[in-house]
DNA sequence: CGCACAACTGGTCATCTGGACAGTTGTGAG
DNA sequence: CTCACAACTGTCCAGATGACCAGTTGTGCG
């Protein structure tokens, strides 16, 4: 590529020397996001990418292991904290985020889920699928400890499992409007349990 | 198919005359779920039905409408009811045969997740997903109300939620034995929320 | 500048796929 | 039994796909 940018008139620029790796990720994120994982191709994942499609067996060798590299890279790319005042205890900031990360980033969700489905046919996926939910229960088991809340698994394992279904349908039903108010009754539905009245309702 | 049932050591044996498109409805929501979308073809489900390829287009048409037919067909087989005691208003009863429903029939739970992701791609599946989620949150509506639980649209998208997290968290990862604790914990929590205390404790 | 190596390109090929289609078989009514 | 029609079969074909690969280009070091 020199000096023909000009002559570029596709919506997507090339990726840097040296960049093309990263931008097959991304690519693949998208592709699998916006079109499912029967359409990520060598071709589809290089079009998007703006690079050719022999790249991709170059980087990774196979589909399989473009889509594992993939799903590390989305996770990388997303797992935040579950709550604003992480290790405040504070039930209102509990999840506080995860409407509009969701919103921010609705590609690597669906990414997500999709990956998670897979996982049920590829073993190989399965380690970092359960290492991202086993994280995000640790982190929650936190969160409620903090807040005066005894955590045992099963509520843990409830509470993470509520706001997963909640992000799934609003990444699949497009309904964002009701997660709000949901979030609200479940910090309603714990703060019971916790050793704190701080809300003056 | 004359007189060959002992040459026939195949697993499956052909269906009858006639039963064919039930055979590869059935058999698109077994490929689906064990292997995914991406191996749905004509191919593969007609192995799976055991008739031969050319079916799929004469029923179908297209393998789009074979996967609308096969989520109707899903949907038909699988909805049931929410709680093993309908109208009762009985919280011990709310979502107590789920378990054993998810682990009864795995395919059609993880095939319907496959066409939930993909009714983002495909608008035309949405009414049937949508009706899905409709149908079984105003029947959640119907039981919390009949517990003495006052059901705002909020709380019912929640524990719908929380449902839905639960069994997609049961099939994707297989962690059967963490659900009905979570459930018992649910009820738990909505449990102050009725005019009820029935539970000894 | 030359060289080693990595990144990249785009052609190639065997195999698979969606779907069309002509011919065969099965069913039920008259 | 005959006939109309539906169900079914398996071949065909154009196009797509995963992956390989020889050749080209870019980078950084000596």
């Amino acid at each position: 590529m020199t000096g023909t940018q000009t002559a570029a008139v596709t919506a997507r620029s090339a990726p840097g020397y040296g960049e093309g790796r990263q931008a097959l990720l991304a690519a693949a994120v998208h592709v699998v996001a916006t079109r499912g994982l029967r359409h990520l191709t060598y071709r589809s994942v290089a079009q998007q990418a703006n690079v050719a499609h022999g790249l991709v067996a170059h980087h990774f060798g196979t589909r399989d292991a473009l889509l594992a590299a993939a799903l590390e890279f989305s996770l990388a790319n997303s797992v935040g904290s579950i709550s604003t005042e992480p290790g405040s205890g504070d039930l209102d900031a509990l999840f506080a985020g995860v409407v509009d990360m969701v919103r921010a980033n609705p590609d690597d969700q669906a990414f997500q889920y999709e990956l998670i489905l897979e996982a049920r046919r590829r073993p190989e996926l399965r380690p970092q699928v359960e290492q991202v939910y086993a994280t995000y229960r640790e982190a929650l088991r936190s969160e409620l400890q903090a807040a005066g809340v005894e955590a045992d698994d099963a509520l843990v394992h409830l509470v993470f499992a509520a706001v997963d279904g909640l992000v799934f349908q609003q990444v699949c039903l497009d309904e964002p409007a009701l997660t709000l108010p949901s979030l609200e009754r479940l910090r309603d539905l714990l703060r019971p349990l916790s050793g704190r009245s701080v809300r003056a309702d």
